[in-house]
DNA sequence: GACCAGGCACATC
DNA sequence: GATGTGCATGGT
Protein backbone atom coordinates (compact mmCIF):
# COMPACT_ATOMS: atom_id res chain seq x y z
CA UNK A 1 0.00 0.00 0.00
CA UNK A 2 0.76 3.84 -0.09
CA UNK A 3 2.65 5.08 2.31
CA UNK A 4 1.42 8.14 2.34
CA UNK A 5 -1.97 7.14 2.98
CA UNK A 6 -2.02 8.47 6.58
CA UNK A 7 -0.97 12.09 5.52
CA UNK A 8 -3.38 12.31 2.24
CA UNK A 9 -6.33 10.67 4.46
CA UNK A 10 -4.99 13.48 7.13
CA UNK A 11 -4.87 16.32 4.16
CA UNK A 12 -8.43 15.43 2.91
CA UNK A 13 -10.08 15.97 6.49
CA UNK A 14 -8.00 18.89 6.89
CA UNK A 15 -9.22 20.72 3.22
CA UNK A 16 -12.99 19.38 4.43
CA UNK A 17 -13.20 21.11 7.75
CA UNK A 18 -11.26 24.27 6.36
CA UNK A 19 -13.93 24.81 3.43
CA UNK A 20 -17.29 23.49 5.20
CA UNK A 21 -16.50 23.82 9.15
CA UNK A 22 -18.09 21.67 11.40
CA UNK A 23 -21.18 19.82 10.25
CA UNK A 24 -22.57 19.42 14.07
CA UNK A 25 -24.26 15.75 13.58
CA UNK A 26 -25.90 13.93 14.22
CA UNK A 27 -29.19 16.23 13.11
CA UNK A 28 -31.49 14.85 16.16
CA UNK A 29 -32.36 15.49 19.68
CA UNK A 30 -31.56 12.44 21.92
CA UNK A 31 -29.75 8.89 20.85
CA UNK A 32 -33.39 7.51 20.10
CA UNK A 33 -34.06 9.29 17.53
CA UNK A 34 -30.77 9.01 15.82
CA UNK A 35 -31.03 4.98 15.85
CA UNK A 36 -34.86 6.08 13.92
CA UNK A 37 -32.38 8.17 11.86
CA UNK A 38 -30.27 5.90 10.90
CA UNK A 39 -32.68 3.52 9.62
CA UNK A 40 -35.23 5.97 7.83
CA UNK A 41 -32.52 6.88 6.04
CA UNK A 42 -30.97 3.97 4.06
CA UNK A 43 -30.74 4.27 0.41
CA UNK A 44 -32.73 7.49 0.73
CA UNK A 45 -32.50 11.15 0.62
CA UNK A 46 -31.96 12.74 4.55
CA UNK A 47 -34.64 15.34 3.07
CA UNK A 48 -36.88 12.35 2.92
CA UNK A 49 -36.01 11.01 6.28
CA UNK A 50 -37.20 14.62 8.05
CA UNK A 51 -40.58 14.50 6.89
CA UNK A 52 -40.78 10.79 8.45
CA UNK A 53 -39.31 12.13 11.44
CA UNK A 54 -41.22 15.28 11.79
CA UNK A 55 -44.59 13.24 10.99
CA UNK A 56 -43.77 10.49 14.03
CA UNK A 57 -42.95 13.85 16.45
CA UNK A 58 -45.96 15.78 14.92
CA UNK A 59 -47.95 12.72 16.26
CA UNK A 60 -46.33 12.40 19.47
CA UNK A 61 -44.12 9.08 18.62
CA UNK A 62 -40.81 10.11 18.82
CA UNK A 63 -40.10 7.01 21.56
CA UNK A 64 -39.90 3.37 21.95
CA UNK A 65 -42.72 3.39 23.87
CA UNK A 66 -45.24 4.54 21.08
CA UNK A 67 -43.47 3.14 18.21
CA UNK A 68 -43.43 -0.68 20.31
CA UNK A 69 -47.37 0.03 20.55
CA UNK A 70 -48.32 1.15 17.31
CA UNK A 71 -49.89 -0.85 14.95
CA UNK A 72 -47.01 -1.89 12.14
CA UNK A 73 -49.26 -0.13 9.22
CA UNK A 74 -49.55 2.52 11.42
CA UNK A 75 -46.13 3.22 11.74
CA UNK A 76 -45.78 2.65 8.25
CA UNK A 77 -47.84 5.49 7.17
CA UNK A 78 -46.22 8.13 9.32
CA UNK A 79 -43.26 7.38 8.04
CA UNK A 80 -44.21 7.07 4.12
CA UNK A 81 -42.17 9.88 3.04
CA UNK A 82 -38.78 7.87 3.96
CA UNK A 83 -39.61 4.98 1.17
CA UNK A 84 -39.68 1.67 1.44
CA UNK A 85 -42.09 2.50 4.63
CA UNK A 86 -43.21 -1.25 5.13
CA UNK A 87 -39.84 -2.20 4.96
CA UNK A 88 -38.53 0.35 7.16
CA UNK A 89 -41.25 0.44 9.87
CA UNK A 90 -40.98 -3.31 10.41
CA UNK A 91 -37.12 -2.93 11.11
CA UNK A 92 -38.22 0.13 13.76
CA UNK A 93 -40.30 -2.54 15.08
CA UNK A 94 -37.30 -5.04 15.44
CA UNK A 95 -35.18 -2.54 16.80
CA UNK A 96 -37.39 -1.45 19.69
CA UNK A 97 -37.95 -4.95 20.14
CA UNK A 98 -34.08 -5.51 20.47
CA UNK A 99 -33.79 -2.55 23.07
CA UNK A 100 -36.76 -3.72 24.78
CA UNK A 101 -35.83 -7.30 25.15
CA UNK A 102 -32.07 -7.13 25.52
CA UNK A 103 -31.67 -3.75 27.73
CA UNK A 104 -35.52 -2.95 29.01
CA UNK A 105 -35.19 0.09 26.76
CA UNK A 106 -32.29 1.79 28.77
CA UNK A 107 -30.22 2.84 25.65
CA UNK A 108 -27.35 4.43 27.81
CA UNK A 109 -26.70 0.76 29.04
CA UNK A 110 -25.52 -0.20 25.01
CA UNK A 111 -22.54 2.17 26.43
CA UNK A 112 -20.99 -0.17 29.05
CA UNK A 113 -20.79 -2.64 26.28
CA UNK A 114 -18.06 -3.94 24.54
CA UNK A 115 -17.80 -2.27 21.41
CA UNK A 116 -17.35 -5.47 19.36
CA UNK A 117 -20.18 -7.26 21.01
CA UNK A 118 -22.82 -4.15 20.73
CA UNK A 119 -22.03 -4.07 17.17
CA UNK A 120 -22.56 -7.67 16.71
CA UNK A 121 -25.86 -7.32 18.58
CA UNK A 122 -26.74 -4.77 16.18
CA UNK A 123 -25.75 -6.76 13.52
CA UNK A 124 -28.08 -9.38 14.41
CA UNK A 125 -30.91 -7.44 14.02
CA UNK A 126 -33.06 -7.58 10.83
CA UNK A 127 -32.53 -4.61 8.76
CA UNK A 128 -29.59 -3.53 10.51
CA UNK A 129 -26.35 -3.96 8.42
CA UNK A 130 -22.44 -2.44 9.10
CA UNK A 131 -23.28 1.12 8.00
CA UNK A 132 -26.32 1.73 10.13
CA UNK A 133 -25.06 -0.15 13.13
CA UNK A 134 -22.12 2.36 13.36
CA UNK A 135 -23.91 4.92 12.39
CA UNK A 136 -25.85 4.10 15.68
CA UNK A 137 -22.68 3.33 17.62
CA UNK A 138 -21.10 6.58 16.75
CA UNK A 139 -23.98 8.91 16.90
CA UNK A 140 -26.12 7.59 19.00
CA UNK A 141 -24.07 6.11 21.39
CA UNK A 142 -21.09 8.16 20.89
CA UNK A 143 -18.59 5.51 20.47
CA UNK A 144 -15.28 5.24 18.15
CA UNK A 145 -16.35 3.62 14.84
CA UNK A 146 -15.84 4.86 11.49
CA UNK A 147 -18.82 4.57 9.49
CA UNK A 148 -18.48 4.09 5.96
CA UNK A 149 -20.96 4.89 3.56
CA UNK A 150 -21.57 5.10 -0.40
CA UNK A 151 -19.98 8.52 -0.62
CA UNK A 152 -16.82 7.47 1.53
CA UNK A 153 -16.72 4.96 -1.23
CA UNK A 154 -17.11 7.11 -4.00
CA UNK A 155 -14.81 9.66 -2.85
CA UNK A 156 -12.01 7.10 -1.72
CA UNK A 157 -12.28 5.25 -4.68
CA UNK A 158 -12.21 8.82 -6.67
CA UNK A 159 -9.28 10.35 -4.54
CA UNK A 160 -7.77 6.98 -5.51
CA UNK A 161 -6.82 5.60 -1.46
CA UNK A 162 -8.09 2.89 -1.82
CA UNK A 163 -9.48 0.11 -4.87
CA UNK A 164 -12.89 0.51 -5.99
CA UNK A 165 -14.10 -2.93 -5.41
CA UNK A 166 -12.93 -2.64 -1.35
CA UNK A 167 -15.58 -3.55 0.70
CA UNK A 168 -17.30 -2.36 3.56
CA UNK A 169 -14.92 -3.91 6.52
CA UNK A 170 -11.86 -3.21 3.76
CA UNK A 171 -12.71 0.59 3.77
CA UNK A 172 -13.27 0.72 7.45
CA UNK A 173 -10.05 -0.33 8.40
CA UNK A 174 -8.23 1.91 6.17
CA UNK A 175 -9.72 5.00 8.46
CA UNK A 176 -9.48 2.83 11.78
CA UNK A 177 -5.60 1.96 10.71
CA UNK A 178 -4.53 5.79 9.46
CA UNK A 179 -7.12 8.14 11.55
CA UNK A 180 -6.63 8.69 15.39
CA UNK A 181 -9.03 6.82 17.57
CA UNK A 182 -11.39 9.82 18.22
CA UNK A 183 -15.23 10.05 18.60
CA UNK A 184 -15.00 13.58 17.55
CA UNK A 185 -13.15 13.01 14.46
CA UNK A 186 -14.48 10.06 13.33
CA UNK A 187 -17.91 11.79 13.41
CA UNK A 188 -16.96 15.04 11.76
CA UNK A 189 -14.49 13.03 9.18
CA UNK A 190 -18.00 11.14 7.90
CA UNK A 191 -19.95 14.18 8.04
CA UNK A 192 -17.69 16.14 5.92
CA UNK A 193 -17.28 12.94 3.42
CA UNK A 194 -21.00 13.12 3.14
CA UNK A 195 -21.39 16.69 2.06
CA UNK A 196 -18.62 16.89 0.02
CA UNK A 197 -20.34 13.78 -1.53
CA UNK A 198 -23.59 15.96 -2.10
CA UNK A 199 -22.05 18.61 -3.27
CA UNK A 200 -18.90 17.74 -5.02
CA UNK A 201 -18.69 13.29 -5.90
CA UNK A 202 -21.66 12.62 -7.68
CA UNK A 203 -22.20 9.01 -9.68
CA UNK A 204 -21.29 10.47 -12.99
CA UNK A 205 -18.01 12.77 -12.29
CA UNK A 206 -18.57 16.81 -11.62
CA UNK A 207 -16.12 17.93 -9.59
CA UNK A 208 -15.69 21.97 -10.45
CA UNK A 209 -14.60 23.73 -7.51
CA UNK A 210 -14.03 20.92 -5.93
CA UNK A 211 -12.46 21.44 -1.56
CA UNK A 212 -9.76 18.16 -2.59
CA UNK A 213 -9.55 18.70 -6.27
CA UNK A 214 -6.17 18.98 -5.61
CA UNK A 215 -5.84 15.43 -4.70
CA UNK A 216 -8.31 14.23 -7.23
CA UNK A 217 -6.60 11.67 -9.57
CA UNK A 218 -9.67 11.13 -12.21
CA UNK A 219 -11.30 14.57 -11.53
C1' DG B 1 -39.12 10.77 -17.58
C1' DA B 2 -34.63 9.38 -15.92
C1' DC B 3 -31.65 9.73 -12.24
C1' DC B 4 -30.49 9.94 -7.53
C1' DA B 5 -30.67 9.49 -2.39
C1' DG B 6 -26.33 8.97 4.40
C1' DG B 7 -28.79 0.04 2.62
C1' DC B 8 -30.18 -4.44 3.47
C1' DA B 9 -31.93 -9.21 2.88
C1' DC B 10 -32.53 -12.82 0.06
C1' DA B 11 -32.24 -15.81 -4.18
C1' DT B 12 -29.43 -17.65 -7.53
C1' DC B 13 -25.40 -18.99 -9.95
C1' DG C 1 -18.02 -15.21 -3.03
C1' DA C 2 -19.95 -12.32 -6.61
C1' DT C 3 -24.07 -10.66 -8.79
C1' DG C 4 -29.06 -9.48 -9.32
C1' DT C 5 -33.49 -8.05 -7.45
C1' DG C 6 -37.20 -6.08 -4.44
C1' DC C 7 -38.24 -2.50 -1.48
C1' DA C 8 -40.69 3.30 -2.68
C1' DT C 9 -40.84 8.18 -1.84
C1' DG C 10 -39.73 12.90 -3.35
C1' DG C 11 -36.41 16.38 -5.39
C1' DT C 12 -33.78 17.79 -9.56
Amino acid sequence: MRSSLKRDLRKVYDLLLNAFGPQNWWPAEDPFEVMVGAILTQNTNWGNVEKAISNLRDHGSLDQASVSSMTESKLASLIRPSGYYNLKARRLKGLVGFLTTEYSGEISCLKEVPLEDIRRQLLSIKGIGPETADSIILYALERPVFVVDSYTKRIISRLRLAEKNMGYDGLQRIFHENIPEDTGIYNEYHALLVRLGKEYCRPRPLCGGCPVHELCGSA
